[in-house]
DNA sequence: ACCGTCCCTGAATCATTGG
DNA sequence: TCCAATGATTCAGGGACGG
């Protein structure tokens, strides 16, 4: 059989006809069993993708999946696995079945994908996550231990500081004869986790292409990685738009997709052609650098029942409640800004919006505002509870010093 | 049936002694099928003898989970919900009895508890997170929406924007003849997701027992606020070392704990009794109840740079940094206080210790006190900026009514 | 009970502007 | 020309509504 192209047709038969043993990894994206069609236009407009997802019955459904993973079996390396991605819908009855054609024994990991993503008005909680179910064949499974950053919350000079036993069996930091610490050998960082949070291939993404359901490359990366080598031979039996195929081919791993629309696969082709991989900004500069407000401000912002607000210079934050049916930008003052600046900041923000109120937390104890005489601006002034704090101990501090 | 206790005996047996539609909530964590552990065990040692005592086989277990889901089915209220809290060694089949005991539609949420845990050296994914399925009885089931914060990435400003629809179908912000953009209605925030992450123990709280599978009492905290109410009846029958009735009592829900181990309701009578000992305290000083911060008051106290106490009736917090060398305590007024009440309350938490200063956060709009005229506190009143904003707003609705 | 259609959302990217 | 700030845009998937 050729490496490196994607099959039409129907999965069983096609997996029939590649040998026993000869497979590294399976990735098995099926159709979720959600009973929907599913079904999207290109971003030219000029194509429209679907698939349907509709079953006669639980049944016939599982039936399909379960002589589908017998062949997956059939073909992998004794040291080959799966890892099969499924949603809520149908993950139980899938596992059941896993159970049966892997057994219980080679089960390895429940890998959950979380995401951040746009809301609905669903009643209930707002579904955020996807599983992804990882089966060895046998015991001696290729894995490639892979290991991400500490938490943020860790102390890494600490962890790299070497330890020693005291006389009384504390364990302590070891220092060398100058008190300096003694620094440990290196260490890896933490073992991958079994939840994954990479971002939702946004709506926005270039690398979208149309498809429904398609998934991020950076998801079908980190399982090749972990799991096969340069060089390895990766099946994906339900390939759709060719994520996983796109992944393989730039990880340098052979692979083999199949599809039973025609559609997914010129699609899938043209993918591998332009190989357009958008890298998520989010990703790369972290969530982190979003993030503007000092930890005291969001205390503030939260404090006055107002939503901190981050990307918008001027305003920090939006009252949860409107006034007179309009929503009430909120700034606070910091410590290098006039009061005058911080209330001409605001303004600024604000220009071509309605508003009805607009409040600056005063938080330095400056003279008042110049600006706001003769002016009929609508921003307010409001002192901050640690202000008030602040000057309350300055006046009481005075009158201790008379005494 | 009494309640607010925790019975001995089999769950089922308990179980039956209960009514029809009698019950907000069931919270099931049972034990986990430990019938792979058993062989371990004993290659290991015997410390672990006591779990290998329970299943002969994996059909006997679930045979006991579905007879006891059925009676919980039973008690359930038609807005009642039962959370399901399961490892993932049967996760799976627990949740095929559970579409069959509830109903497919039924089926709400697979929540995610995902938490940051110490590596070990397992060959595969690091396990770090567990499964709780949540099915409600009828579709009116009762769910409380909770709304977090938007992601950092989300212009806030931007969205409070209203929105139309163009001929051709593009959705785009609406502008007035003036061009300017027609600002929308409230947003609440995001609704919460059914992945969370919260730490394995709570690091403030001195909370672990010695229980082996003791759960965080966030968790039980969040899962007893979205579905039920104050006053609501919990039933938790494998309740172990009572973490749910803890939470229970936190939030001032009803509940019952049912085990089969002596010990273990020791324990949770034990933690119980733990917050009794506590409430009797504080009743001595004068308070009512056992009472928890909300959220609204811990940020107030962070606003101001105070370090929240906890269960002290009178003292809510502390200063960071001292007053004339002294400490500085500070009592946030409730809904429910008068001023002079609160001060009252301060007042007497401070009988016998000397402080320079004293601080009241006043919430209210209340008349000004009439306790501090003519007496020589050192008891402050400082306003909540929350406070300010709400006179505020008053003010200025009275103008605007007045013209 | 069951379609199809429309409306509403907000995460995160893309596009444009401004310095 | 480049970078940061911010305005514009997309679309899954709920609910509501109408037939």
């Amino acid at each position: 059989m050729e490496v490196n192209k994607i099959y039409q047709g129907h999965c069983i038969e096609v997996l029939q006809t590649f040998g026993d043993n000869s497979v590294d990894l399976v990735y098995f994206d099926p159709p979720f069993f959600t009973q929907k069609k599913h079904s999207l236009t290109n971003r030219e407009g000029s194509k429209k993708y679907q698939f349907d997802d509709c079953w006669d019955s639980l049944d016939s459904y599982l039936n399909l999946i379960e002589e589908c993973l017998i062949e997956s079996y059939r073909v992998l390396k004794n040291t080959g696995s799966v890892f099969l991605h499924c949603d809520k819908t149908a993950s139980h009855h899938i596992r059941v079945i896993l159970d049966k054609v892997f057994g219980v024994n080679n089960f390895q990991s429940e890998i959950i994908w979380s995401y951040k993503r746009w809301s609905n008005s669903k009643k209930g909680l707002l579904n955020a996550h996807q599983n992804i179910y990882f089966y060895s064949k046998t015991k001696s499974f290729k894995f490639n231990q892979y290991y991400t950053d500490y938490a943020p919350s860790t102390n890494i000079d600490q962890i790299l500081q070497e330890r020693k036993k005291t006389t009384d069996g504390k364990s302590v930091y070891k220092k060398d004869k100058n008190g300096k610490v003694v620094l440990g050998k290196e260490k890896k960082g933490v073992p991958l986790s079994d939840v994954w949070e990479i971002p939702f291939l946004n709506p926005k993404a270039k690398e979208r292409v149309g498809y429904p359901t398609q998934k991020p490359v950076l998801l079908l990366k980190q399982i090749l990685k972990i799991a096969t080598d340069k060089g390895d031979l990766v099946i994906d039996p339900f390939c759709g738009s060719g994520t996983s195929c796109v992944a393989a081919k730039i990880l340098e791993r052979d692979f083999i997709g199949i599809d039973s629309s025609q559609e997914a696969i010129s699609l899938a082709n043209q993918r591998l052609q332009d190989m357009l991989i958008t890298d998520s900004a989010l990703l790369k500069k972290g969530a982190k650098s979003y993030i503007e407000k000092t930890e005291e401000e969001l205390h503030l912002l939260k404090s006055i029942g107002a939503i901190p607000v981050q990307r918008n210079a001027g305003i920090d934050g939006v009252l949860k409640s409107h006034f007179a049916n309009k929503p009430v930008p909120v700034k606070i003052q910091t410590k290098s800004e006039s009061l005058d600046d911080a209330i001409e900041k605001l303004e600024r923000a604000c220009k071509g919006k309605e508003y009805k109120l607009k409040i600056v937390l005063q938080t330095q104890s400056n003279t008042v505002s110049n600006r706001l005489f003769g002016l009929a601006s609508d921003v307010k002034i409001i002192k901050s509870s640690h202000l008030l704090l602040v000057e309350l101990q300055e006046q009481m501090m005075n009158k201790l010093i008379h005494k």
